[in-house]
DNA sequence: TGTATATATAAAGGGGCTTTTAAATGACCG
DNA sequence: CGGTCATTTAAAAGCCCCTTTATATATACA
């Protein structure tokens, strides 16, 4: 049993979705004039909401991606209300978005330092290279995300596809880490 | 009527095909070690043929691409030789390909010099710069293809999909040429 | 305060890769 | 001095990488 109780917060969702109908962008940009379409850069258009706060990607397929949510409900929510949205300005679209979440980044502070020269050298599926980047990259697999681990004592966890994934890949890693020794807590 | 008799080579003919259904290369390249297969540098297998002398790319849904036959019909010919080859070879193919000609190259002589500088003065949709690539290009609309001339009066036709395109294109542009006093005969 | 570095993830469009071929011109090598 | 190499054009195939969006984390660099 880990010494302390980490603290996670869900920091982006990032959710596909599909119409499953074609969608005339430019329409969105007239209809929308402060949505960002630049397809000599990109094929998305870009579509943000205050509420909740996020940027969501519409192609012309039919087919977006959602950013930004702080969590799975709230990036459906987000999605629902695009699509409303665009409805009500006039863009016809027949059925309801089907929505499916793609990945999870949450940040966590364990509560206690951690000691990532020796972490590098007793972690499998890890990268440390502090001149690259200061975090330590570990590859989790069961759940299989990916962590940065911070010699701070925070974390990045990423890759998940939904919350309960964050929570036991902050588990594992944090018993790990006290297993070997790689923890170091004041007094 | 033009002066001469442009002498026209078909030098390269491009066709793709497809045998609808899925193949394994790494099975090719064990029945076929002459076979080219690097999948890290390029998806499609290589399989080049002696008669007709053709190299033809094989991708692993079974569309391929056949290069370098002199004729449509030897491109056809080349893909069938192929399959056949691959069937005798222990590669099971249902169906027969699917061939369709996409490009074809020729050389042609029209007998007599071009005023390369004029012509890319009064040739429309015309690209010269000698100093990058000694030809003219010149982009002709019926037939659809692009013709490189050089100085030498001889020319490269390219971007046809059937033999007569070329010999139209030929025809239009060397009568083209004429009209504007752009050729230069010997005596 | 910005930039970059690194992680995951979807979307779609662009580019590059490879193969073939002629033409003519320059650079480069032994 | 002669070979190779590059330059350009068209075309197909499919795979890679990049583009964009969001986000925390922490370093170095202007």
């Amino acid at each position: 049993m880990p010494q302390t109780k980490p603290i996670v917060s869900i920091e982006n969702v990032v959710a596909s979705a599909s119409v499953d109908q074609k969608i005339d962008l430019i329409e969105i940009t007239k209809k929308f004039p402060d949505t960002e379409y630049h397809p000599e850069q990109f094929p998305g258009l870009v579509f943000r909401l205050k509420t909740p706060r996020t940027a969501t990607l519409i192609f012309r397929t039919g087919k977006m991606v959602c950013t930004g949510a702080k969590s799975e409900d709230l990036a459906v929510k987000a999605v629902r209300t695009v699509v409303q949205k665009l409805r009500k300005g006039g863009i016809k679209i027949k059925k309801d978005a089907v929505i499916v979440v793609q990945n999870i980044v949450a940040s966590i502070n364990l509560g206690g330092k951690i000691h990532l020269e020796q972490a590098a050298r007793t972690l499998p599926r890890s990268m440390y290279e502090p001149e690259q980047f200061p975090g330590l990259i570990h590859r989790m697999l069961d759940p299989k995300t990916v962590i940065l681990l911070f010699a701070s004592g925070k974390l990045v966890c990423t890759g998940a596809k939904k919350e309960p994934d964050v929570y036991r890949s902050v588990h594992n890693l944090h018993t790990l880490l006290e297993e070997k020794g790689l923890m170091i807590y004041d007094e």
